[in-house]
DNA sequence: CTAAACCATAGCATTCCAATAGGAATTGAG
DNA sequence: CTCAATTCCTATTGGAATGCTATGGTTTAG
C-alpha cells in the first residue's frame, strides 16, 4: 500500500505550495531545490496537476505554480487519485459468473478501496500541511503555552 | 490500492482451501483447474503459503495441500501481508531532519496502513468465504426462511 | 530581442510482475 | 523394488511500469 514516487513528491510539493497560499508563484526550479526533487521529474508532476486544475501557472519569465484553490478546499484523496493513476475499476465485467473466490477477492478490494477513500478523502491539504508543521502530530493543543 | 495477481490467486486458493477444511488433502493441480489458475505459477504461492505456516502439505503420491488452521483462526491480513511481501518499514531511518512534505508523506503511509490492516484484520478466511458464498453480502440474516 | 520560465513529447535504464522451465526430493501403489 | 505422482526449489524470461532525462517548443517580462 505504499505510494508511488510520483505521488509522494507530487504530495510534497503540494504541502509546500500551500504554505506560500495565496501569495505569489514559485518556480518549478526553486521548488525541487527547496524540496529536494529531482528538477525535470518534478516539472512534469507539477504539469499533471495544473491539467487536475490543482495549481495555476504563469508562463513565461517570473512565472511559477501556485494552488488554484485553497488548502482548505483541496482533499488529499483528489492529489493522490490524480498523481497514482488508479482506476480500480476494471471490474463491472457484466455478466460473468464468478467463482466464490473471485467474489471474495472483489470484496477484499471493495472494502480497501473504501478504507483507503475515506482516509484520503477526509484530509484536506491544509489540514495535512498543518499536521506534519506540527512534526506529525494530529491535534497539537491549541492551548498550550 | 489493487491487490497484485499473486495475492489475488492466493486468496482465491485458502478461499478454495477453506471449504474443504477440515477434511483431506487438494492437489495443486487440480485447485489450479478448479480455480482456473495457472498451475505453475500457483504452486510457487502455494509453497509461500506453506512456508508462511497456512498450509499443511504431503509430499509424494496422494500429496496435496490444506489449511494447517481452522478458517476461523486465519486472518484475511496474514494471508495479504505475507504474500504482498510488504515491508512499507523503509522509514525509521533516525535522525534525519525531514522537511514538512517528507512528513506529510509517511503522515498518510501511516494513516493508509492502519486503515487497510484494520479492514484485512478484522476478517477472518471464515467470514470472507461466507460472505463470497453468499454473493457478496455481510451478513444475509440468519433468520429468513 | 532575449533570457526566463512553463509546456510537451519521446526515450532510456532499472525494477517489478506474472508466469514458465526444468528438475530434485519424497512418497504411495503395485 | 520400481515407477509414477506429487511437492519442493531455483533460475529465467518477457513484458510492463516506474523513475527519471533529453530535447526542444512556446510564451512573456523587461
Amino acid at each position: 500500500m505504499i505510494l508511488s514516487k510520483r505521488t509522494e513528491y507530487g504530495l510534497r510539493a503540494v504541502v509546500h505550495l500551500s504554505r506560500l497560499w495565496p501569495h505569489n508563484f514559485i518556480q518549478s526550479k526553486d521548488l525541487s531545490r527547496e524540496e529536494n526533487l529531482p528538477a525535470k521529474f518534478l516539472e512534469a508532476i507539477l504539469l499533471t496537476l495544473r491539467r487536475g486544475d490543482f495549481l495555476e501557472s504563469k508562463v513565461g519569465s517570473g512565472g511559477g505554480y501556485r494552488l488554484s484553490r485553497a488548502p482548505h478546499d483541496i482533499r488529499v484523496g483528489e492529489i493522490v487519485r490524480r498523481l497514482e493513476g488508479r482506476l480500480t475499476v476494471k471490474d463491472a465485467s457484466g455478466s460473468e459468473e464468478l467463482s466464490p473466490g473471485e467474489i471474495a477477492v472483489r470484496l477484499i478490494n471493495e472494502k480497501l478501496t473504501e478504507a483507503t477513500d475515506e482516509v484520503l478523502d477526509k484530509l484536506s491539504v491544509e489540514e495535512l500541511a498543518e499536521q506534519a508543521a506540527r512534526g506529525g502530530h494530529p491535534q497539537q493543543s491549541m492551548y498550550y503555552i
